[in-house]
DNA sequence: TTAGGTTTCG
């Protein structure tokens, strides 16, 4: 039996233990060894009430008190006790009793730090031939003892708004954001998790783990966490949580309603009936403040320019280069548009050739790039995976009839973009396999009949697409905002006439440049006429380290219009940053009302200022003033735009003129009058494209030159604003759409106008679209 | 240690 109750009478045992049997000092326990044939013995101070894992396996966690060793600082240890060992134990043992604990695990304690006892805790069973021997005192006296010492384990937890710095805490959350578990650049995985709670505050954590298990088990936004022990930091002026020894985590579906089953690695964890109604109070209040992630977008509903979280299973994969790797899934829906094939090496394709070839009108090619190589070099194939923030990308339609849509799993991880493997218990797993079966069961011939440049709508629900373009071919996508009374002139009519004239048209949009969209916003001087590519960040980022290697001038600080803060940051490089804060009638104004600006800040410490504050003006400090930066940088900064002056036409002032904006009654920072005080030529955002429109008759190139009235989208932050990008995109898709005929082309009415451009060989006559914006139903 | 949420532009 491998419980045993004995009796001590005057101090003594009645039955002696077996012979084989070794005592262990506590001092001398070591992970790894053998310890079949040692036991260890205390006397149970404090036992946790009998629970049940998540296996429905029994689980009793009892503490011993090493008698032998009092004195020492680390006496007593943790004995965990699973199965039927656990159940016979609860039922016996009492306060006081004298266990002998034989043929034990060590294992490290994961509580150790927190509840200061052994380094290692006991780990024993049935199965693994452990032995406990309980040598109690007499029932009498044990009885008022036994109400003492089942203790239930109080974990306390710390809603968001109560967090503090250096703290280790237990704390519950709903998952805002996440990071799906990715090779960090260091030794571990690394996950990255926002939580919020009904206190409505925000807590990012970073989680880290060498072992894959033991992060958070998130698959979608809205999952429910309970983290024991993580460790509250301050960084940069927030709380933020970091994984600290003894890190456990449980995760629940955040749907109201769902079965409460924790997903976690550990066998052993508390969850009671407290903990459920926790959990159930947070889905409800989640319910109605966070959005938590509808149905996952199936193939079938995919549009070009769109990231998504695609749930699918893997059935081919194959390297590509050393920087790119294709994943070859299907989720049982069409595509509705054609799909790229990634060339490959046949011999480099993993997979089953047959299921292959019976899905390959199904099968997507999906290429992941950077730091998600190696981590889908190590997928299975056959296993489910969810994608996060997979980008479906329209082809250059350059030289091809129709163009296609390529599917990219970029670099980095921002917005959460990686990958997850689900287990087959998921509810999204079942009912993706459900459908998988379903497409199997339909046969091949189905699939053998449709050619993939095809439209197929056999296993698609395209209805809302079909539908959308089907009101495209009727009415005209874009219409004129003047000069309705004008009557339409044929294409062939103009290209053969004399310019400057001004039309109005009835075309079709046969194709655009660029087809990457972003490449179509530019930089337009309105003094000199010029136009320029809008600078990448990385130029910024040089010109500001360069201003930063000159350090603020202490005499510029504190004036009568900024007051002024300085500090030197902790690392090795000690750079000084100084900020000055314009004031408004000798007082600081609120934030997001302010403007200041920076000497020596990093791109990254300016990003977060905007977050922040109205306006910021990255500075520099001369022997006697401050001055604006080179203008390859922009010379303001106001939410998510940068702001850019002309090289050619600006003369920058003395940074001082801004006072007599903040003496105004109330300082509205407009980004021109700043423009204008500070003696810059103001760069405005523009989207040019050269639209091919015909019209049956004839064909002409106009060029789209637009602030914000043809797209109704400003040019200015479609850069820094990907929902303005994916509207942009869509709104294209749906005058050109990709994969259709000429036939199938949706009408445009435009309003044109020809002028002559002379070089020095040739005059030649150019048109411009003008006056006309896209029709209201189709933004 | 790693990353510290702010998409690529292949």
């Amino acid at each position: 039996m491998p419980v045993q109750l004995l009796k001590i009478t005057e101090g003594q045992s009645e039955t002696p233990l077996p012979s084989h049997l070794q005592k262990k000092d506590l001092k001398h326990l070591e992970e790894g060894c053998d310890h079949a044939d040692k036991y260890i013995q205390g006397v149970a101070v404090l036992s946790y009430p009998l629970m049940k894992l998540g296996d429905g396996t029994d689980f009793l966690k009892v503490v011993l008190q090493d008698l032998d060793n009092l004195c020492s600082r680390i006496n007593s240890i943790n004995i965990l006790i699973y199965g039927k060992m656990a159940e016979d134990c609860a039922k016996v043992m009492r306060h006081g009793d004298i266990f002998v604990v034989a043929g034990f695990k060590v294992n490290n304690s994961p509580t150790a730090r927190e509840d200061g006892r052994h380094r290692c805790h006991l780990e024993v069973s049935e199965e693994a031939g452990s032995a406990i021997y309980i040598y109690t005192k007499s029932r009498k006296t044990a009885a008022s003892e036994t109400a003492s010492m089942f203790v239930a384990p109080k974990y306390v937890y710390t809603p968001l708004n109560h967090l503090k710095d250096g703290t280790i805490v237990n704390l519950y959350g709903v998952v805002k954001f996440f990071k799906p578990p990715y090779i960090s650049k260091g030794t571990d995985y690394c996950s990255v998790v926002t939580l919020v709670d009904p206190s409505n505050v925000k807590l990012t954590c970073t989680l880290f783990n060498g072992n894959l298990d033991s992060l958070p088990k998130i698959y979608k936004i809205g999952d429910i966490v309970r983290f024991h022990r993580i460790k509250i930091r301050e960084y940069n002026g927030q709380m933020q949580g970091i994984t600290s020894g003894g890190f456990a985590s449980l995760t629940f579906d955040g749907n109201a309603g769902a079965p409460i089953v924790p997903r976690t690695s550990s066998k052993v964890y508390t969850f009671m009936d407290e903990e459920q109604k926790t959990i159930e109070e947070l889905r409800l209040w989640a319910a109605s403040n966070i959005s938590i992630s509808g149905p996952a977008a199936k193939l079938s509903c995919v549009q070009p320019m769109l990231y998504f979280d695609l749930t699918c299973q893997l059935v081919g994969k194959a390297k590509v280069d050393g920087s790119s790797f294709l994943l070859k899934v299907w989720d049982g829906t069409k595509c509705p548009y054609p799909t790229w094939k990634v060339p490959v090496e046949a011999e480099d394709l993993e997979g089953e050739k047959a299921l292959l070839h019976q899905l390959r009108n199904l099968t997507v090619d999906i290429l992941v790039y950077d730091n998600h190589v190696q981590l889908a070099k190590s997928l299975k194939i056959g296993s489910f995976l969810r994608i996060y923030s997979l980008h479906t990308k329209q082809a250059s339609a350059d030289s091809e009839d129709v163009s296609h849509i390529e599917f990219h799993l970029h670099g980095g991880t921002g917005y959460g973009r990686g990958i997850g493997v689900l287990p087959e218990s998921n509810p999204d797993v079942k009912e993706l396999k459900v459908c998988l079966e379903s497409v199997d069961q339909a046969g091949s011939q189905n699939m053998e009949s449709t050619a993939s440049l095809e439209f197929d709508d056999t296993f698609s629900n395209v209805t809302d697409l079909e539908s959308h373009l089907q009101r495209c071919q009727q009415l005209p996508v874009t219409v004129l905002t003047d000069h309705q009374d004008l009557s339409n002139t044929e294409l062939k009519t103009i290209v053969s006439s004399t310019a400057p004239q001004q039309y109005r048209i009835r075309a079709k949009l046969r194709t655009y440049k660029p087809q990457k969209l972003h490449q179509s916003v530019k930089l337009h001087c309105s003094k000199c006429n010029s136009l320029q590519e809008v600078p990448d960040a990385d130029g910024f980022d040089l010109i500001l380290q360069g201003s930063a290697i000159t350090a603020p001038n202490p005499e510029l600080h504190n004036t009568s219009w900024y007051d002024s803060v300085m500090w030197t940051t902790q690392d090795q490089k000690q750079r000084k940053i100084a900020i000055h804060f314009v004031k408004h009638d000798e007082m600081l104004q609120q934030p997001e009302d302010t403007l200041l600006m920076i000497e020596g800040g990093t791109l990254k410490e300016i990003w977060k200022l905007t977050k922040r504050f109205n306006c910021v003006i990255p500075v520099r400090s001369t022997e006697d003033d401050l001055e604006l930066l080179d203008l390859s940088a922009p010379f303001l900064l106001q939410g998510n735009v940068k702001y850019y002056g002309c090289k050619q036409c600006s003369t920058p002032k003395p940074l001082r003129n801004l006072s007599s904006i903040a003496a105004e009654q109330r300082p509205s920072w407009e980004p021109a009058e700043i423009a204008q005080v500070l003696g810059i030529e103001l760069l405005q955002y523009v989207f040019v494209m050269k639209f091919t429109l015909v019209d049956g008759t004839g064909a002409l190139n106009a060029y789209l030159f637009d602030h914000e009235k043809f797209f109704q989208i400003p040019a200015s932050e479609i850069l820094t604003n990907n929902f303005l990008q994916e509207k942009m995109q869509m709104t294209m898709n749906t005058l050109c759409p990709p994969g259709k005929k000429l036939d199938d082309l949706p009408w445009l009415e435009c309003f044109i106008k020809s002028y002559n451009v002379r070089d020095a060989i040739k005059q030649q006559v150019y048109y411009q679209i003008f006056d006309t914006t896209v029709a209201e139903d189709v933004v």
